[in-house]
DNA sequence: GTCAAGTATGTTGTATACAAGGTGTGACGT
DNA sequence: ACGTCACACCTTGTATACAACATACTTGAC
C-alpha cells in the first residue's frame, strides 16, 4: 500500500506533532524514532526534510531536529498573512468567480447555518472549511489557491481551538452572509474587506485565548 | 567546508536549473549526477527532496525526478500573487515604518536611480532588489517577510528579463517615487495600490516578452 | 579545588549494499 | 503481422555499515 514510507512517516510525524505528542525543543531521535517506526533512518530523514521545509522541525547540522512549535508572535503573524492571503483570493474571487460556484458557496453556507443551529462545533468546522475553500479555488489562481491552503492547512489546529469561545460561531456566520453578499454583488474591495476582517478577527480571538492562558507570555 | 554536501548540492542543481542547464521535462538520474558531483546518491536525494518541495522539480514515486520549469500560466499566476503579497507588505508598512527605515528606503532609492542614470541593468537589479526588500522588513511581519521573500527569489530569473525591456527601468522609477510617497505619507491603501501595479507590470511585461518569444503558446 | 585538555562515546552525515517495482524488449501465439 | 505475456535489466526506495564531528566526562596540572 505504502509506496513510499517515508512519506507515511512524515504525516504520523506531523500529526503526532499537532496532537502534542512531542515537547516544544525536543529532539527528535533518529534511531529511536526508526525503530518506533520499524524502519532505518535513511526514510525517516527524508520525512524530517520535509517537516523542516514546513517549518514543524528545525534543523541543525550535526545536533539534530528539534520540534519547533510557533511562538505567539509567530502565530499572530501567520494569521495577519492568512487574512491577508484570504482578502486577496476575495478580491479575485469577486470579480472571476461563476454562477455555479456562487450556488455551491450558497449551498456550503446553508450547511454551515444547519451545524450553527445543532450547535455541532465539529460539523460547523468542516462546513466552514469548505465554505473558505471554494473561495480560494474561485479566485482563479491556481497558485494562490495552493498557497492559501497550505497556510490554512498549517493554522488548523489553532484555528479550531479559538472556535470554542462563546458565541463565535454565530458572529462567523453574519461575516459569511457579508462575505456572500459582496461577492454575489462582484464587489472586489469590499469582499476582499470582508474576508480579512473575518479571518483577522479569529487571529484576534486567538490572541485573547492565548492571553487567558499564559498571561506571562504576552 | 562544506558540512552538508546535500545543502551545496541542492544550491548548485537550483542555479543549473535557473540557468537552463536542463530541459524542461528532464528526468535526473541519479546516478550519473551523483558521479558528477562526486557524491553517493544518499545526499544527492536529500537536495531532490530540497527542490521538490520548493517546486522546481517534480518527484514521482518510482518514476524518478524531473525538472519542472513553471509554465506561462502558472508563471502569470505567480506574478500575481506576487503583486498582492508586495501590496500587504505595503499597506502593513505604511503604518509600521520607522522614521529610520524610511531614510535607509530614500537611499536605497537614489542608488536606483544612479545605477538607471548609468545604465547599469545588473546593477539596478540589486539596487531594485534592495528597495524592495527593505518594505517587506518593514511589513513588521517577519513571517509575511519571509513568504514574500521565497516567492521573490523563485521569480529572480523571470524578473530579470523582462528588465531588459525598452524603457522600463525609467518606468519603474517613477513607481518607485509614488511608492515612496505613499509610504512617507503612510497612506495604507496608496502604497498597497502602488506596489500592486508596479509588480504587476511586471508581470505584464513578462507575459509581453513571452507571447513575442513564443505566440503559440499564449 | 578548579580549569583545561584529551579521550571516549554517541549522534549525525555519507557511502554502499540490497530489495522491490517499473519499463522495455523479445518471443510466442493468434 | 500484430498483440500480448513473460523475462531481464534498470531505476528508485530502504537498510546497514562507516566516517566525521560534537559533546561530555575524566584525568591531570596549576
Amino acid at each position: 500500500m505504502e509506496i513510499r514510507r517515508a512519506d507515511h512517516i512524515a504525516k504520523t510525524l506531523e500529526e503526532q506533532i499537532f496532537n502534542g505528542t512531542f515537547a516544544n525543543g525536543e529532539r527528535l531521535d533518529e534511531v529511536r524514532l526508526a525503530e518506533r517506526f520499524g524502519v532505518s533512518r535513511t526514510p525517516l530523514r527524508e520525512a524530517f526534510q520535509k517537516l523542516a521545509l514546513s517549518g514543524l522541525v528545525e534543523q541543525i547540522p550535526r545536533r539534530g531536529v528539534f520540534v519547533r512549535q510557533p511562538g505567539p508572535v509567530e502565530l499572530i503573524e501567520m494569521f495577519e498573512v492568512m487574512a491577508e492571503l484570504e482578502a486577496v483570493c476575495g478580491r479575485l474571487a469577486a470579480v472571476r468567480i461563476s454562477d455555479a460556484a456562487l450556488a455551491e458557496l450558497r449551498e456550503a453556507n446553508a450547511r454551515c447555518l444547519a451545524t450553527v443551529a445543532a450547535h455541532d462545533a465539529d460539523a460547523y468546522y468542516w462546513e466552514n472549511e469548505r465554505f473558505h475553500q471554494i473561495i480560494y479555488r474561485e479566485s482563479g489562481n491556481s497558485f494562490l489557491e495552493q498557497e492559501t491552503l497550505s497556510l490554512h492547512n498549517r493554522l488548523k489546529p489553532f484555528r479550531r481551538a479559538q472556535l470554542r469561545l462563546r458565541g463565535r460561531m454565530d458572529q462567523s456566520m453574519t461575516e459569511h452572509e457579508e462575505i456572500m453578499d459582496a461577492l454575489s454583488a462582484g464587489d472586489a474591495e469590499r469582499a476582499a474587506a470582508s474576508l480579512r476582517s473575518h479571518v483577522a478577527v479569529q487571529g484576534e480571538k486567538f490572541h485573547h485565548l492565548l492571553a487567558s492562558l499564559k498571561p506571562s507570555v504576552a
